[in-house]
DNA sequence: TTGGAATATCTAGACATGTAGATAGGTTGA
DNA sequence: TCAACCTATCTACATGTCTAGATATTCCAA
């Protein structure tokens, strides 16, 4: 018979800690997995807590436009950004405060991981 | 000569809201991506703030065993857990109190999205 | 040291994702 | 309507990543 391992009890009591069911994981993935693109992350960056049009991500990135355009649209259908028309512009907005929070506890995170 | 987006200019101001110099977004990117899986979500749910040898992995998520490994690879290679040998078997634990954190305000920033 | 169990690595194949270029669609002002 | 500009889409291509299976490695117990 296997040896049974000792923490292999005790496991049950902690594993609900994040409790991340099948679903959940999947959804939470997806938006860490549109996140995860320094490109995108660029993008946000430059987005702030303003409204920019495509243009001025542009000129701020130095990446082409229909590449910001591509990553865009990557963001907007996580809804992780909204877009908004003003005229012959299409202004680009961080769809919740929540962005921020987040980014910074991931750079918290990171930031944790270098000092060992 | 081109028009100017109004919001070009106080642009500036909130961009270094993020700041993300190239370098930390590469980095950032790196560790986001590695926690967008759901696989690997699983598996830092079961791994909660305890730490668990792999075949309890193994038997709590229904997942191959080198399938576990190489998750666990990828995790252990960004620094988001950390093995520890014990005998016969390998520990995994989280490597940093940080994690659950970003796990936290991650899902925060999901459900924020769900409610528009 | 030998057998069995726990874990890791390697390979191949399918699939998704990022990039780049060309081009189309929409909007404003003349 | 025409011209010029802003933005989006489409295609092709290269690259990376996940999965699965076979196999190697490491360790303990006898």
């Amino acid at each position: 018979m296997a040896t049974t391992p000792i923490g292999a009890l005790d496991l049950d009591a902690t594993a609900l800690a994040l409790a991340l069911e099948e679903g959940e994981a999947r959804a939470l993935a997806e938006l860490l997995q549109a996140l995860g693109d320094p490109t995108r992350l660029r993008i946000l960056s430059v987005l702030g807590t303003a409204c920019v049009p495509v243009g001025t991500i542009v000129a701020a990135t130095g990446l082409r436009q229909p590449s910001v355009s591509h990553h865009l649209r990557v963001l907007r259908d996580r809804g992780i950004v909204r877009a908004e028309r003003r005229g012959a512009y299409v202004y680009y907005c961080a769809a919740s405060e929540a962005l921020g929070s987040a980014v910074a506890a991931a750079r918290a995170l990171l930031e944790d991981q270098r000092l060992r």
